[in-house]
Formats: C-alpha cells, sequence, structure tokens
DNA sequence: TTGCTGACTGACCAATCAGTCAGTAATATC
DNA sequence: GATATTACTGACTGATTGGTCAGTCAGCAA
C-alpha cells in the first residue's frame, strides 16, 4: 500500500520545500492542500508540521532560503568579471536570463501574487533581493559612465529599464505562456534588448 | 441593523465585479471571500448568484467585461494620431502609463497569478489583450521604419522590449510597492525609457 | 537480542466558505 | 387597494482543508 518508513530528518525540510515550491508555482499558494505537498514529498502530511510551524512558515523558509544563494552567486559572478562595461552588462543580463528555467524562477510571481497577504515577505524581497539586484546593475552601468563607455546618465533609472525585459519574461513564461505559443524566442529578445541597450547607451 | 432593501437589477453586476475586483486585487482570488465581497457592494451574498453563476464565472466576467473596453480604447486613440512615428510612439507608451491607477490594472496581476487554476482565461488574454496591444504597438514601430524614422529592424521583437517597463512598473505598483517606498518615480522611469528607446531605435 | 528514542503516520477535529433555498419585501399590473 | 411578480435576503449545508496528536516503527546503543 504505502510506501516503506524511512527516517531521513536531515533531507526533509529540502525535500518538502520544493514539493511546496513545485505545486505552489503551478496553483498558487492558498490553492495547494498540504496533503498534496506531503504526497509529491513522499511523506504524511504531519510529518511537514514536525518542520514548519504552519503553511505561512513554510511559504516564508521557501522564499527566504531558495532565493538569497541565487543572489550570492550573481553578485559573485559580476564581481569576479572586470572586462569592459559593456561586456559586463552583457554577460550580467545573459547570465539572469540563463537562470529562467531554474525551479526559484517561480518565486518572484508568488510574492507578487501574496504580496497583499504576506507584507513582510513582500518587504523582504523588495530590500533583499530586488534592491541588491538592482544595484548591482547599477553599479556596473556607473563604472562605465564613469570610463566613459556610456553617455552620461542616471545609472539608478537605467537599472530598472535594463532588467524589465528578463522580469516580463520570466512572469510570462511561468503563467500565461504556459498555455499558449511563445511569441519571439526569448533569445531573440534578449539579444534584440542588448543591441538596443548597448546602443542607447553609447556616448 | 442593515439597510433598507433596494431593487436594482441593472447596476448590481457592474457594482458586484467592481466590489470582487477591488478585494481580488488585494488579497487575489481564492484568499476572497463572496461573503466580503457582498458586504463591500453592499448586498447579501446570496444575490452574487443571482448574477453569476460561480465565483469563477465572477472572475471570468471581470476579465473579459472590464479589460476590452480598455483596450479598445487605446486602439482608437492610436489610430486617430498620425504624426511621425517618434511621437506616436512616445504618445502611445505615455497613455498606457497615465492608465496604471485605474482598478482595472490589478487584473494582469491576477492572471499572472492565477493562469495555472485557468487556462482558459490565460489564452484569452494572451489573445485578446496582449497580442492586440503588442501589433498596436509593432504598427507605430514599423510604419516609423517604413518612412525610415526608425532604423531597420524587427518591429515584432520590439515591441515588448517597448512595454516591458511599463508592465513591470504595473506589476509593482499593485504588489510589492504597496509595502515599500518608490524607488525611482514613474515619470522618471517613463521618461528615461523613452529617452533610451528613442536613441536606440534613432536611423 | 532487547529496549529505547524520536521521526513518522494518518485518522481526526474545528473552522472556513462556496453554494442553496425558503421566505421577505419592493415594485409592477390591474 | 389587491394581487402577482421577482429582486433580494441570510440562515443553512456539505465539502474542503489547516492543523493536532495518540500511536507506530526504523534505527541505534548496549
Amino acid at each position: 500500500m504505502s510506501t516503506p518508513r524511512t527516517r531521513r530528518k536531515d533531507a526533509r525540510p529540502d525535500e518538502i520545500r520544493a514539493a511546496a515550491l513545485a505545486l505552489f508555482a503551478e496553483r498558487g499558494f492558498a490553492a495547494t492542500r498540504l496533503d498534496d505537498v506531503a504526497r509529491r514529498a513522499g511523506i504524511a502530511k504531519g510529518t511537514i508540521y514536525l518542520y514548519f510551524p504552519t503553511k505561512e512558515d513554510l511559504f516564508r523558509a521557501l522564499v527566504r532560503q531558495d532565493l538569497l544563494p541565487n543572489l550570492a552567486a550573481l553578485e559573485q559572478a559580476a564581481a569576479a568579471h572586470s572586462g569592459p562595461a559593456p561586456a559586463r552588462l552583457r554577460d550580467l543580463l545573459a547570465t539572469m536570463a540563463a537562470r529562467m528555467d531554474a525551479p526559484t524562477a517561480a518565486i518572484p510571481r508568488l510574492i507578487l501574487a501574496e504580496s497583499g497577504n504576506f507584507p513582510a515577505l513582500a518587504r523582504f524581497y523588495a530590500e533583499e533581493v530586488v534592491a541588491r539586484g538592482l544595484a548591482l546593475l547599477t553599479r556596473v552601468i556607473a563604472a562605465g559612465v564613469a570610463a566613459g563607455e556610456f553617455r552620461p546618465i542616471d545609472p539608478a533609472a537605467v537599472a530598472p529599464l535594463a532588467v524589465a525585459p528578463l522580469v516580463m519574461a520570466l512572469l510570462w513564461r511561468g503563467s500565461i505562456g504556459r498555455h499558449v505559443p511563445a511569441t519571439p524566442g526569448p533569445e531573440t529578445l534578449l539579444a534584440t534588448h542588448l543591441d538596443l541597450l548597448l546602443r542607447a547607451l553609447a556616448p
């Protein structure tokens, strides 16, 4: 009937978070049943409560633990790079775009949807992820301006514009895009975006 | 205790949709109780069922009836305009940006969030709203290219990039942005975007 | 082999909420 | 004014589901 019991205390939290992320991404937070999360993780519902006090805490843990490593990796990759600013900007955006298929890519959309029910989480995301990501981009652009590789322009105003197409593509792919044929491919989009952006920033 | 009964058959559907939209926007579809929708509309819950068979139908009616007039108005405004392409593009994006405060601005975010639970609605939105909106933009850009006002470039690839910052700003304002101080103002964002875009498209 | 610990289970409880419907009252018709 | 019609009400129900907990059993130590 049921699979035999196993005791894997340290692996459980990760497995539960992964299962929850997959289901939340598909159906949203409210519409996901913890029984389904448990079944997907191969455990009983009660086990979830050994590791997470409530459904909301599970969601919070998900966001906090699965998102930050991603961003940290991005920051390190950017710090290692030290070529000309246009190339750095190109690489940075391409690296971001390449992560669109990771399971964690669903998290931003979840936060958008649930920010009304989780204001604290919205603030956390704004400050720890968005602000840091934008700061990273702003730094690269500012360096380019300082070096004369970009024309003088407010880097903080350009940064959100530089990620906007990626964000839009990310949200689209995880939601509506799953039910509709892709209009222009993501590669075309990224290439065109970089073409436009770098030309717009040229001195 | 309760307000005296009134009979206003033809005004009810609009009021119910408006109340539902406000609450869906705030809490999401699943987390919104029909009792709350009824209270906000100033009626009893049963009355909702005189006009909408189910909660899902209410959501569908909301999207279909409140979104299309918006787009139609935009299409008409664009058709009336007949100046040089850069100015038309400017006006079009500015007009879109100006609608970000309307209650209907919450609908795209709702569809993003619920597309998994309402595939048909996602398809409807993709075909009737997104595709038409992009076609509108594509036409303007293509006209500019044909007239030599823009450099030769695939208009269909540029269109999504031209709206991306608006879409991002829209989603942000309705969700995370409500819990966090605005980083760059929307006017700055739009102005910078137009500056970059028109420069990138210049021959 | 035996006994113990605690990770795990799943039936259960309590609360929530979409949807129903018998009854009420506002308007229309005569 | 009397009667008919129907928009409207809100208490109710059935189903769902987050959360609990008494009991079970895998794995380890002695």
